[in-house]
DNA sequence: TGTACATCAGTGAACGCGCGTTCACTGATGTAC
DNA sequence: TGTACATCAGTGAACGCGCGTTCACTGATGTAC
């Protein structure tokens, strides 16, 4: 990367460093340009540097979150994937934990509109890569015969729809009143996982 | 309520309606006191007759979205309540539906904190009367024998679960891959709920 | 029924603020000869 | 190896803007006598 050891050495690793600890700890709307530089411990022109416009911040910013639920992904088929339903359930935990760890990330990743073709072109690719690291999840239990016979498309927005609910509410803190701490929130958001194993599992389903 | 008939004739109602209708046309980010007063054909002081400052604002607006849930759920139960596997399915096109036809005060009655006990009472009992018609739901499904054994509350955070992560992917476009248009995201998100609840009648799940 | 008065919803000017973005600059780095 | 030059990351002043909130006011309404 031609642009990375320059006069700062590296600021837009740095900006993007900054930003997502920025985002955690004042939320999105903290989450300015100027506050950005200003904890960079840079004058508030430079970002431009490096992004045109706070909207190319932003999703740089959601293209990492993206990245990294990718490689978490990637990473538990690497550790389980010659164990389908083992592989499901840890999977759901650690999206969970990553969500939980990093709510205001995980909000802006999904907070916005879905990034058309030709704009955006990193966050787009970051998002279909996590995307896909879920359907070899799905494929892998198929051919164990673990996760049913739905097809892979429909069991993986089944999955990815629950896992996300389930975090989105944990994160609002709307799970308290069934889990108090962290560790039952997730084993609370692992039984409901289970639970739709189940019924991605029975062939019987209704409609 | 003897704030509703004063100069203006029901200026709160009025401002709420506007807001309403902002947060659909402009975003979260385009919802300022200032629009709203003047889209509302006021001056830019006089909302702060009836709203203590905007997060006052913006939780009565949210309040109304739940109001508008619990009704919704309702009505459904009291349509529906005899068959408690139609109910389900019914409820959770309503609650799509609802979400899709307002995606940004969806996203505003979900996107803050729960409110605690003691801050916005009005909010948190809306909010509290949407989950009690889900709840009301998971009972009659139980004593009808069409949703399993797990205890109400389980069965209610899955269910809640799924149908809100169908919501906010079908809001953030991310299900169009799979479903072009609201019909068949509709169908689609119903196929989802619909293979939970395979999930929640099947007595064997595992963990 | 008529007058005096109190209430209070809505006004408009004013406050201070932080924001996104531009632009001419400066100075460190790397390269050509 | 030494000098001249081009590049371009980062600076700091400046722009215009819309925002949330306050405050002394005004004028319509409703009430007491």
């Amino acid at each position: 990367m031609a642009q990375d050891d320059y006069h700062h050495g590296n600021l837009r690793q740095a900006l993007l460093d900054a930003g997502e600890k920025l985002l955690e700890t004042k939320g999105v709307e903290g989450l300015s340009m100027r506050a950005l530089a200003r904890t960079t411990g840079v004058s508030h022109a430079a970002p431009y540097r490096h992004f045109a416009d706070k909207a190319d911040l932003l999703a740089a910013l959601a293209a990492r979150g993206f990245a990294r639920l990718a490689e978490t992904l990637v990473a538990v088929a690497a550790a389980h994937g010659d164990d389908p339903q083992r592989e499901y359930l840890v999977a759901c935990r650690r999206y969970m934990e990553l969500g939980m760890d990093a709510p205001a990330m995980y909000r802006l990743m999904f907070g916005q509109q879905q990034p058309g073709v030709g704009d955006q072109p990193e966050l787009a690719q970051a998002g279909q890569a996590a995307y896909e690291a879920l359907l070899g999840a799905m494929a892998r239990g198929r051919a164990a015969g673990t996760l049913g016979e739905v097809d892979d498309e429909a069991k993986a927005t089944a999955v990815w729809s629950m896992v996300h609910g389930v975090t989105e509410l944990a994160i609002s803190g709307r799970l308290e009143p069934c889990a108090g701490d962290r560790l039952e929130i997730l084993a609370l958001g692992e039984q409901m996982c289970s639970l739709l194993l189940s019924g991605l599992a029975a062939r019987e389903h209704a409609t």
